[in-house]
DNA sequence: TGTTTAATTTACCAATTCGCATAATACTAA
DNA sequence: TTAGTATTATGCGAATTGGTAAATTAAACA
C-alpha cells in the first residue's frame, strides 16, 4: 500500500493502455450527455470510447463511478471557463454576456443535436433518487449563485449599478438565466435567439446594454 | 370505423375495467417523475398503477407513447393552475407570486422526495434524441413565455410598472425564474428557500415586493 | 530468454426489459 | 342458457443490461 502506482516517471511495466484516460472520459461523458444517466448503456459508452467493458470498468469503477467521475470533470470545465472569464475584470454586464456566451458554447457543443448542459439535462433526472449526485448538484448551484453575487457586489462597490441594488436578488435571477439557457437549449431553440435571451436578461440585470467584446482572452 | 366506443351512455359490453384510466396515468406520471423516462421501466409502472403489462398497453400503447400521454396530462394541469391564477386578476407582483408558489406546490407534491417540475426533470433529459417530446417542450416554453409576456404588458398598461422596462425581457425573467425552481427543488433545495428565492425575483421584476394573498381562489 | 506485470479480448452469466400471444375471467345481449 | 365482447392474468421469448471470470497479448525486467 505504499507506493502501488508510481507516477508518470520512467515506463510503465505491464502492457500499455490503448487509451488516454482523460480522452476516454470525455467521450464516456460525451455519451452520457446525449442519453442520460439511465439512457446510456455501457455498451454505448464502450462504443462511444472504443474500449470494452472490462477495461471501462477497470479503469472508472462501475456505471455510477464512471458518471460520477464524468459529472466532475464537467464540474471542472465549468469552474474553469468561469475563472477565465472573471479573471478578465471587466465591467458587470459585458462579465455577465460574456458568462452566458460561454455558457452557450457549451451547450451548442459537441456533433449531434444540441445537449444543454450536461449537469442540467442528466444529473437533475438522476437527483431525486440519488444522493451523491443531488449533493454536487447543490454544491455547483450555491457555487455559482456565490460567484454571481460576488461579482455583482463588487460592481455595486464600483458603482456600476445603483446602489439600492441588492446583489443577491441580481445573482439568483443570473443563475436563473443560466438555467433557462441550459433548458432551451436542450429543447432545440436555436442559439442565435438564446444570444438575444441572454442579452435582454443582463440588460435587466444591469440597466444597460452589454457591449460587444472579444470571447477569447486577450 | 363508425362507432367502435360508444360514450358513457350505458353499460358498456365485456369485462369491466378494474382500473380508472385517469388515475392510472397519474399514477404512471407519478412512476416517471421519479426515475425519468429511461429509469422507469414497465413494470415500476405496472407496480405503481396496479395494472399489469398488457392492460397498461392496451390502454395507453407501449412505453412511449405511455409517456406522452403523461407529459400532456402534466401540461394540461399546469395550464389549468395557470388560468386558475390569471383569472383571479389581481396585480403582477401577486400574480407573479401566486405563480410561483402554485409551481412550489406541484414540484414538492407526491409523497417521497421532492421531484421538481415533470417536464424540467424527464422531458428535457429525452429531448435531444426525442423529436415529440422536443415538440411539446418547446411549445410549453412558449405558452409560458407568451403567459406572462401578456401578464406584464397588460400591467404595464395599467401603470403598475415603469412605462419604458421591456415586458418580453421581463416575461423572460420570469420564465427563468420558473426554471430555477424547477430545477433547485429537484436538487434538493428546501422549499422555504425556494418561497424567499421567488419572492426576491418578483420584487426585481416588478419593483416591489409582492403582498400576502389567500393560495386558493376565493 | 523466460518471468512478471498490466492491460486487452473473449466469452459468459444472471437479471432485467419490452412486448406480445394465449388463456382465463366477467360482464352484456339475445 | 348461450354467444359475443372486453378486459385481466399468466407466461413466454428475444434482446439487452451490468458485471465478471478466464484467456490472451504486450510491454518491462532480470
Amino acid at each position: 500500500m505504499v507506493q502501488n502506482k508510481r507516477p508518470t516517471d520512467g515506463k510503465r511495466r505491464g502492457r500499455p493502455r490503448a487509451y488516454d484516460p482523460e480522452t476516454a472520459l470525455r467521450q464516456a461523458l460525451d455519451a452520457f450527455w446525449k442519453t442520460g444517466f439511465s439512457g446510456t448503456s455501457l455498451d454505448d459508452i464502450a462504443q462511444a470510447t472504443g474500449m470494452n467493458r472490462p477495461s471501462l470498468y477497470a479503469a472508472f469503477g462501475d456505471k455510477h463511478a464512471l458518471y460520477l467521475k464524468a459529472l466532475d470533470q464537467y464540474w471542472r470545465d465549468s469552474i474553469e471557463a468561469m475563472r477565465d472569464i472573471l479573471d478578465r475584470k471587466l465591467p458587470l454586464a459585458e462579465t455577465l454576456m460574456l458568462i452566458f456566451d460561454r455558457a452557450l458554447d457549451i451547450y451548442f457543443s459537441g456533433d449531434g443535436a444540441p445537449r444543454g448542459c450536461f449537469a442540467v439535462g442528466t444529473a437533475v433526472t438522476e437527483a431525486v433518487e440519488d444522493a451523491e449526485i443531488r449533493a454536487t448538484l447543490t454544491a455547483s448551484l450555491n457555487r455559482l449563485d456565490g460567484n454571481f453575487d460576488a461579482l455583482i457586489r463588487a460592481a455595486r462597490a464600483r458603482g456600476e449599478i445603483a446602489p439600492d441594488a441588492d446583489p443577491a436578488s441580481l445573482a439568483i435571477l443570473a443563475t436563473a438565466t443560466v438555467h433557462t439557457l441550459a433548458l432551451r437549449a436542450r429543447s432545440g431553440v436555436a442559439r442565435a435567439e438564446l444570444q438575444r435571451l441572454a442579452r435582454r436578461a443582463v440588460t435587466v440585470i444591469c440597466g444597460r446594454e452589454p457591449l460587444d467584446v472579444q470571447p477569447s482572452s486577450g
